[in-house]
DNA sequence: ATGAAAGCGCTAACAC
DNA sequence: GTGTTAGCGCTTTCAT
């Protein structure tokens, strides 16, 4: 590995100048300046971050901490947060945890032990949390889940609008049992999701019945398919389901296939969280799409911002939802196009 | 920031024997542990991995480095890389290239400068790679495309016979015009699998006609109908479809509902990487899966063995692959079960 | 068993 | 404009 040193030997001057050429500091000679950047050529000189860092003491760096990376939710968030990152001039790098709090301690122990300039956690618990490392000496921002143990910048959607839209717009259609396959993690995305879900049926005067929310690992196909066929076994079979994300969604659909189900004559389905490839099913999926680049990108605004100004107040930012109509929730029973809504 | 000084000086110890603690090294009086540990303990001490690393030289850390992160063929790759990983006591960062060869280079810096012990790439492009960064004191494995200007432990899976399986299988339905939307990037794999489609017309004495080859963005769901809709506007209308992976899959399905088709009777698909979810599509996608979780163990394994043993000589590794028939290219006309395949 | 001290590769005063 | 030098926080001989 060559140093500093090297390259100043060979390029007769010292280390100092060596560094103000790499840092382009001004104040030194044309020549001096030539001379050091063809020894670093010559030798092939990579200067070392790690030692540059332990001066230093910020990167150019960004940490994200995501829960699931084989959710096209996460990995599209990932993409807005990438692209003001490095328009800013930072890198991104990304952890896993795979929904483990224990995972999720150890990378932000490493991503604190790599001194990033920033953290970004969309976190796997709402709490038990270490102060020192969500709230020391590296901003954190808090990503689509609540972090209530500590105080942080936050950017999260509306999942108790966006449940209860996507539930009433079941409700309007006539169904009156309607199951919902949520989360078997405790995340407050779930609360809230399931929250909506209630509130929509309160609004028809309809009570919560438990029997009707199964909690699925949002993280596999496989266990929200169990979970959704439990709900489609029983006696009183809902007409309507309503799924936590798009895991859930996915195992949902393949448990009403399997079971020789029609949706939506049989079973009815709106999605939270949309799939690019809704429309290719059959029928297309009604679902609650979530500005998933936007999320990102307020993510990372939100990051720098407070890397700008490590004491400006928190703030929380909650992004609004929309409900898109297709066809797996019956045929649209409202007035067509140009008819007054007569009641 | 607390540092080993401080605690050293709480614990009324040096600071070697902090670090002695700290590193589980022998000769260390309990009483002496002790009072390191609960200094550690009061002063929340956060050993700095950065000053650590300039003494060490090595991580337990390893570098993915992918081009697309929203495509879950590489996010599914990246779990079978994090359970060999972690089981091996390694954390893993993952950063996305976009398929942009400058951002593959930053990152590559990025991976050296962190020095960590071993670097996982899927390249964005086959040459052109700075041989210090591929063949220098990290060990570097290459993950699903070839690497052709610098010789390196390579994981694969064989991108021509999956792609001739597929083809064969459409021409064994009797189609005869077979269009196929590869990739407008120069990938190993797109050259591979164009190949694969070459070969298999050429068993059955058809030429490569070059206009039904479109090239598609292989991120870009959108593009991928773009050249898809190209394609199905042809005057000589190709009577079957095969894609080059899941993006350029869901183009190609996206164009062919857009424009009225039916599958398989209009057009037939056979596609090159299996979808979760090909089964809910309809019909049902034939497809050639590839067997990510296991390419991305290998190529975990093949990097440790490396970290463990530099000398070693470079071994390329071909995972094969088989074909998934489903309906979308038409009705089986193989025998049934238990009846002899006469001729 | 423990401590003193050197030094990893870099940057930034400070002196000239 | 440039060089000397101290030191970032840690590990690790080498003494003791």
């Amino acid at each position: 590995m060559t140093t500093v040193k090297e390259v100043a030997k060979r390029a007769g001057v010292s280390t100092a100048t060596v560094s103000r050429v790499l840092n382009d500091i001004p104040n030194v000679t044309p020549d001096a300046r030539k001379r050091v950047q063809d020894a670093v050529q010559a030798l092939n000189y990579r200067p070392s971050r790690v030692a540059r860092r332990l001066r230093i003491k910020h990167t150019q760096v960004i940490g994200l901490i995501i829960s699931d990376i084989q959710n096209l939710f996460f990995t599209s968030v990932t993409r807005g947060i990438e692209d003001i990152a490095s328009r800013n001039g930072y890198s991104l790098i990304l952890c896993n945890t795979d929904e483990d709090a224990d995972r999720e301690r150890v990378y932000l122990e490493v991503m604190h032990a790599e001194n990033v300039a920033g953290i970004i956690l969309a976190s796997a618990t709402e709490t038990g949390h270490d102060p020192e490392l969500l709230n020391g000496r590296i901003p954190v921002v808090a990503l689509d889940r609540l972090i209530t143990d500590v105080q942080l910048d936050t950017v999260l959607v509306d999942n108790v609008g966006g449940a209860e839209t996507a539930v009433a717009h079941l409700l309007s259609h006539g169904h009156r049992r309607i199951g919902m396959i949520s989360s078997q993690q405790q995340l407050t995305t779930a609360r809230e999701r399931e929250d909506g879900y209630g509130r929509a049926l309160k609004e028809f005067g309809l009570p919560v019945e438990p029997s009707l929310i199964r909690k699925a690992d949002v993280r596999q196909i496989a266990d929200s398919r169990r979970q959704a066929l439990d709900l489609l076994a029983l006696p009183d079979r809902p007409t309507a389901l309503f799924t936590f994300n798009n895991t859930t969604t996915l195992g949902t659909l393949t448990a009403i296939q399997e079971r020789g189900l029609r949706i939506p004559d049989d079973v009815a389905v709106a999605a939270f969280d949309d799939l690019p490839w809704a429309t290719l099913l059959d029928p297309p999926l009604t679902a609650v799409p979530q500005p998933t680049y936007e999320l990102g990108k307020t993510a990372a605004e939100m990051l720098l911002a407070r890397i700008a100004n490590p004491h400006r107040p928190t703030t929380q930012n909650r992004l609004s939802l929309d409900l898109v109509v297709r066809e797996s929730c019956g045929a649209d029973h409202r007035p067509p196009d140009g008819v007054a809504q007569a009641v």
